[in-house]
DNA sequence: TGCCAGGAATTGC
DNA sequence: GCAATTCATGGC
């Protein structure tokens, strides 16, 4: 095991993860701390709490079985997950090692992406800032592309109270410690639903006719993360654009968020544009050859380039 | 009050 | 095949 790789261990009382030497915690709790609309998870001083689902993993469907992870970070420098709720078995103890590797890009050597960024006028100095910061998930795809959805909205607020809706009327939660912790909705939960169900839920009849497609899709299997993963990137991404409601956007922000596909370049989203226009001090949003030429020279890392990018946003506005 | 915002589909030329 | 329009809420 090279000392630049990530691993974790099953200690018994918790999972320990050993993260790669570029992780900062830190920055994992100021990205995950960025809403306090954020349902998908909770922050309690350092720790953060997360519920997964195992029903859709192990594939029995059964009801009300979800695994409450809480993750800290110790002065060793690793980090712990433990099960305040029960006591999981080996492979729930895996899966939620899994998920978390997954979750915060731990499996990433991100050396070469520094030795680009240093000589990068737009990138240098945020690798400086936020080193350690990685492109923190979505691994489930249905999440994924509702939450793309979403974000489509005009109003980022609205984005997330359309999550929130979406998760506390169809998905289930637990309490634990005084923390409230929720899963989100099974794709089979919201493929029988029709258009005005999410109304009032603040959709837009477009957005939930969106929604419910993509749920109906991965319901019945013809759409799945694995697949999507089978596929070499330009057929994922056709694969995506195939879905209604799926314009280039969304598909490249599925894959830099749940495919982890490190090209990934969401070329024409408003908050990298407003980003590079802050950075730059320029008088008005970049050109369109201007991205592309920046896309270019971050060959290789442009998924990680814009996600510094937007990351930068959270400073300006304080 | 009226304008503008982000992204995708739809409509119009 | 493009450009223009529609969707529809909320902040200024």
């Amino acid at each position: 095991m090279s000392a630049t790789q990530a691993s974790w261990m099953d200690r018994q009382e918790y999972v320990e993860i050993i993260p790669p030497p570029d992780f900062s915690f830190r920055e994992c709790l100021i990205f995950l701390s960025r809403s306090d609309e954020e349902i998908m998870h909770t922050i309690q001083g350092e720790c953060i709490y997360k519920a997964l689902s195992l029903s859709e993993r192990s594939g029995q469907g059964e009801a009300g079985c979800m695994l409450l992870l809480k993750i800290t970070y110790t002065n060793h420098r690793t980090l712990h997950i433990t099960f305040p709720e029960q006591q999981p078995s080996d492979t729930e103890r895996a899966l939620a090692a899994q998920y978390v590797m997954e979750w915060f890009d731990l499996d990433k050597d991100l050396e070469a992406y520094y030795q680009l960024g240093a000589k990068d006028s737009l990138l240098a100095p945020l690798i400086t800032r936020y080193r350690g910061l990685r492109v923190i998930g979505i691994p489930e795809l249905f999440e994924a592309l509702v939450w793309a959805v979403a974000g489509q909205q005009i109003h980022l607020g609205l984005a997330y109270r359309m999550k929130r809706n979406l998760v506390q009327q169809y998905g289930r939660d637990i309490c634990i410690e005084g923390t409230q912790c929720w899963l989100f909705p099974e794709p089979a939960e919201i493929a029988v639903l029709e258009p005005e169900d999410l109304r009032p839920l603040k959709f837009t009849t477009r957005k939930a006719e969106y929604i419910i497609g993509i749920a109906r899709q991965i319901a019945e299997g013809s759409l799945s993360r694995s697949e999507l993963l089978q596929l070499d990137p330009q057929q994922a991404r056709d694969r995506l654009l195939a879905i209604r409601g799926v314009g280039a956007w969304t598909a490249d922000y599925v894959r830099m968020k749940c495919l982890r596909d490190p090209l990934a370049f969401p070329i024409a989203d408003a908050g990298l544009h407003q980003a590079i226009r802050a950075q730059l001090s320029l008088p008005h949003k970049p050109e369109m050859a201007e991205l592309e030429a920046w896309g270019t020279r971050w060959a290789g890392w442009q998924a990680y380039a814009t996600f510094y990018l937007w990351r930068s946003l959270y400073d300006e506005r304080g």
